[in-house]
DNA sequence: CTGACTGCAAACCCTTTGCAGACCG
DNA sequence: CGGTCTGCAAAGGGTTTGCAGTCAG
């Protein structure tokens, strides 16, 4: 599934403001990867930009791709989905839940709203599939995390950084 | 973070019924790592499992959690959030938007809702931290999905499975 | 008793890292 | 040209699997 053209232009212009702004090197891979990963709404793996880049740039390789994809990650041109680096949580809870989970140390809690479980949602969604469940994940930083950060910023004079590779 | 007591048991109690019905033996192991999950509001990981059962059961091994929490899952017994056996997507649509995500394959498809961009979210929240963001997640059965499992109920004869450790 | 279950170790997959050479700016 | 970036190969972490012994029913 493609994106539409212009957006993708779009993007890529916006990605090489970025490239010159954050002084990284804009090279000839990364500029195929993120065309790719900005061309794509399948959501892609690093594996399959891997898969759609080699016709075009058969000696690319799979850590470049990685490398470059967590690097627009940081720079906030891409964000991550599903599975981070880190294992798979269990949850014992079987009745209609939310969750909140905090951006900076993964912490998962439930929470319960009969509001939210029944949500208005677009028509257009049904032209994707069935509607089984929906769920609404709320994302912050924990008390925790947060009181750790003022205390680090405190001790090294420097702001929160708040992002890390963790995008939930 | 425990979670109250007399759910707890009821939990165990589900379990124990659905081990009878279900034909599959309810060995020691198995319920002290359903007593394990079943106790945690924190969606342990199966190696925060295997530490916390440590001292009560030293010999327990990490691939019988694995085993076990997997047979809770396909049993609808607990769920499953985060990583599932797959790797990292990327997505380089920088506005808020949602998701729809297919049970069955992963496909994902992004979705845009005002409606959805400001919802309510329970006063209890904020007691875990900051908001930063809230998404929506509509999980069903893909279109492509949908027909291939009455193609094959048609050919098989069998109603479709539906789920198969997939829990996103 | 006997088939289902466990523990062990080895395999597996996805991702990351160290290093020497290549290339952008 | 110099420092950044790439490709390679090897390591790493989480999860799964094959097998022989063990245990619930």
């Amino acid at each position: 599934m493609k994106v539409d053209k212009n957006e993708v232009e779009r993007r890529v212009e916006r990605f090489q403001e970025a490239a010159k702004k954050a002084g990284f090197k804009l090279t000839h891979q990364r500029l195929e990867i993120f065309r790719e990963v900005a061309g794509s709404a399948d959501h892609p793996s690093a594996e399959a930009v891997l898969r759609a880049l080699k016709p075009r740039m058969p000696t690319v390789s799979l850590d470049t791709v990685y490398r470059t994809l967590w690097l627009l990650n940081d720079l906030g041109l891409v964000s991550t989905l599903g599975p981070k680096r880190e294992s798979v949580r269990f949850d014992a809870n079987t009745t209609h839940h939310h969750h909140y989970v905090c951006v900076c140390c993964g912490l998962a809690r439930d929470f319960e709203s009969a509001e939210l479980n029944s949500l208005r949602i677009p028509e257009s969604v049904v032209q994707f599939g069935s509607i089984d469940a929906t769920h609404v994940e709320v994302r912050g930083v924990c008390n925790r995390c947060a009181k750790e950060q003022t205390e680090k910023s405190e001790k090294n004079n420097i702001k929160p950084k708040g992002k890390e590779r963790n995008t939930i």
